[in-house]
Formats: structure tokens, sequence, C-alpha cells
DNA sequence: AATTTGTCAATTGTTGACAATTGACAAGAG
DNA sequence: CTCTTGTCAATTGTCAACAATTGACAAATT
């Protein structure tokens, strides 16, 4: 997936979960700290004392210890017992898993989509597919990329499975992607775009024949092809400059 | 109601095993409600009070916050700001929901493992492979039923892929598996137990001569098998039963 | 010199009190 | 009678103080 960003604040956009939960300050901390960690603000393996944070945010320890049990479920940081917080170190490597999970997930859900079809996510795919299609030419690599991101996303939710759907959310909001999303998109060249427009589309055709293999293979193509050229440029990103992002080269 | 107090000395013993755990009270606090979500002690939607926990265990509420915070992240309570915790209720749907993913990264774990095979796993896979293959004759179901359970797990390992690892792990440390695991095994017939044992013993073969495709079918089918007799058996308990369990009809 | 033991500051774990929010119920308006 | 509005108890969110643990460094021991 070439490109997902999913900001946390914007959770209210597109066909998110209908329902809006009131902003706790352990979230908006967890949202701020998470940034700051993406951002390379707050280095790989740094520790994380729970006093600084506080006075820094202006709160007391109550609050940064639950926003750090969030980002620990979001994998941002590990949580020792009483030796502290430390900021997770995300390596090449662990992008590249977080890939094939993802990539895992997404086709589990085109197969069951593709098995026994919910309509109304099908046409919001057709759609998808359509706004895809028509963009090939146009040239804006970040909307396409975006699009993209949607159509799997969709496939996600058609897939009736609400774990899964969870889990892809959950991925998703992950640091990483935002770290992505800042890599140049110069790779989705109007070849490219057009490979995947048209694997989409055999995509959700296939789903609409209800024939499973095609449309995972199809969606398996799509996504490697994603998965590979995104690791490629993040891997020259990180030769070229010096490592101060949070990606180590692990 | 009536949770048993927590023994708080005892708890720093280091594990008979050398691997101690550091066991926090927050963590022994979450098995302990968590296994009482098993048990159905907790009903499914059944809110859970700060205060009232607090008192059972003889804590205050901080640590049962984070409890529940634990719990959330093994998707056992659902978290609503500012409203409380509840119980998560467990559908037979869900269930299904959890095979599906399970399997779905049990596959791709299977994929990476035919592809860039690491010796160490394989080894011990063939081990499991050959255990499972002196099993078939010899019927003891469960112990059967764990031997397959540490095959997958193996494959999982076998992935390279921490990530996969780490959710196989949460996902099958869930409620669910517990609850599942109660479950009667008497499908687990010799017929049975013979395909299955030939099934993984062509995964691994499969693996062992680099061959994805069907390594990948191979335990697709293995797993599918499994999930649907599971489920049937597991849809002939909830009609049996009133339903007292976590298991609700969804 | 290397290892063990003792001490201490820094940090995390826990607590009880207080503030803010919610949901329910009753009183009043239309 | 239905709908709004006000009040109130129950419950969660936050805080600041206190207790317990850790890691580091120094002193003592072998």
């Amino acid at each position: 997936m070439a490109a997902p960003l999913l900001k946390l604040a914007a959770t209210n956009d597109g066909d998110a979960d209908g329902r809006f939960s009131p902003r706790t300050i352990p979230e908006q901390l967890a949202e701020e700290l998470g940034a700051d960690i993406v951002a390379g603000r707050r280095k790989a393996g740094e520790r994380l004392i729970e006093l600084d944070l506080a006075q820094n945010f202006g709160v007391s320890r109550g609050p940064v210890r639950e926003a750090l049990r969030i980002l620990e479920r979001r994998r941002m940081v590990d949580l020792l017992p009483r030796r502290g917080a430390y900021v997770r170190p995300l390596s090449l490597k662990s992008i590249a898993d977080l890939f094939n999970v993802r990539l895992a997930l997404s086709l589990l859900a085109a197969r069951t989509m593709a098995t026994s079809p919910v309509e109304s996510y099908v046409e919001t795919l057709a759609r998808r597919c359509a706004e895809l299609n028509e963009m090939v030419e146009t040239g804006d690599p970040i909307a396409f990329a975006r699009v993209t991101t949607r159509a799997v996303r969709t496939i996600a939710h058609g897939s009736d499975n609400e774990l899964l759907l969870e889990l892809s959310i959950d991925l998703a909001n992950q640091t990483v992607w935002e770290t992505i999303w800042k890599t140049p998109l110069d790779y989705l060249t109007l070849g490219v775009r057009r490979e995947a427009a048209d694997l989409m589309t055999e995509t959700l055709e296939a789903i609409r024949r209800r024939d499973p293999e095609t449309a995972v293979r199809s969606l398996r193509v799509l996504l490697e092809n994603d998965r590979d050229r995104a690791l490629a440029v993040l891997t020259d990103l990180r030769k070229e400059a010096g490592d101060l992002s949070a990606i180590s080269s692990g």
C-alpha cells in the first residue's frame, strides 16, 4: 500500500466508524507523543520518563501512564515493568513485516469478499476503482495513493470481519504509515499507476464474478509491487540521510 | 463479584523454569478478571465498575484502571471514555472471524517459511510432524490437538516476522481459545487425525523443497477443516446448553 | 584486581482525596 | 400526554503525596 495516511485527527473522515469518541487527555497525549516519535523528536530506544512528560504536557503522571499504555498497544513504545517506557525501534525489517501482515489481512478480506460479497461494499469499491482509473492520467501521485489506500480499506470493510478490520485500522494508524507518507511518491509513474488501476479493476471484477482465486492473485500482485517499491524508497532514504528518524537500520 | 484476594507477597518469586515473570499487580488483576470473563462469571456486556473491582481485589483504582487497559488490548473488554468498561460480547461470528485471521496469518507464515526457510525452525517443525504421525494411532485427541497447535506455532516462529508472531500469540492468548479448549474433541477421530497428519507432512515437505504454493494449500486445508469442525461443535454446544458462557449467539 | 556489598538518588508503583462528567429521575412547560 | 430542563447520586478522570524498586557508584572484601 503505497500510501496510507490516516492521521489520527482525521478519523472523522470518509467511511470511518460512525461513532465519535470524546477526546480524553490520555488519547491526546498519546497522539502528541506518537507524533514526536514519528518525527524523530524522540529517538528510537530513548527512555520516556513519566515525570518529564507530565511536566512537559502540563498534566500529572496518571494520564501520562495511560497514554503510555495506549502507545504500547499501538506498538510504539515498549513498557518494561519498573524499568520504564522506551521508544520502540523501528527497523526496515519491521516495516517490511508490517507490510506483509497487512497484505495477508487484505488478501483474506478480498477472498471473503469474493466468496460472499456484500453489495454495498462492492459498490463502494467500484466507485474507488473508477476514481482510480480516472486518476491514472491526471498524475497526482498523492491523490492516487490516497484512493488506493481507501480502496484497500473498503476491501477490509467488505470482509465482514470485525477483527480483521480492527487490526487493519490499528496497523494503519501506526507510526510507520505517517512516516512512509512523507516519502517521495515519484515512483508512482504513469506506468505504475496504470498497472495498479488495472490490477484493482481485475480484483473488483473477480469479486463480482465470485472468483476468489483471481481476486486474491490480482490484489496480491498489486500490494506486493507497492510494498517492494515503498521499501526500496525507504532503503534509499536511509542510505542518503543520516539516520535521524525513528527508522533504524536493523 | 466474589473474587478472591490476591496474594501480593508470593508473586515476586522467580519461575521454576528460570524465566521469571515480573508480575505486576495490574497484570495479575488482568489475569484474574480475564479468567472470570472466560468462565462466564462476568457476563458479556456486563459493566465493570472500577471501585467495585478495586475493593474486591483489595487494591486501589489505579492498578484496576491499568488492568482494564490491558484487557482492552486483549480485546476482552470495551473501554468507553467516561462511560466505563464493559465485558466484550463474544459471538460465534467473532470466533469464526478469529479463526480466519489466525488462518491468514498462519498461511503468510507458511509462505515465508517455504520461500526462505530458517533451518532450525524447519527442524522443529519436522519433529512436531513426526510426533503427529506417531500420535495418529495412539488416539489421545487432546495431546494430538496440542501438538497440532504447537506445529502451527512453530510455523509462526518460522515466518521470521516479529509482528506476525506477536499477533498470533496475542490472538491465541485470548479468551476464546481457553473456551474452545474445553470443547469436546471427539471429532478428532482416527480418520481426521490421519488426514491432519498427512496435510502437515505435506506442508513440511513443501517447505523443504521450497514450494510455497503447495505449502500454503496444504496448510489451508488443514486449518480450514479444523476451523469448520470446531465451529460446528461450538454451534451444537450453544444449541444444547442455555447461553451461560461468554459466548453469545450474535 | 576483581567481586561483592552497602548506600543513595532517580524513577516507577500505589494510594486516597478531589473535580468533572454521565445517566436517571422528577418537576415544570408546552 | 410528551418533551424539555434541573437536580442529584454514581462513577470516572485527575491530581499530589507517599512507598517500593531500580541502577549506579563507592567502599569493603577476597
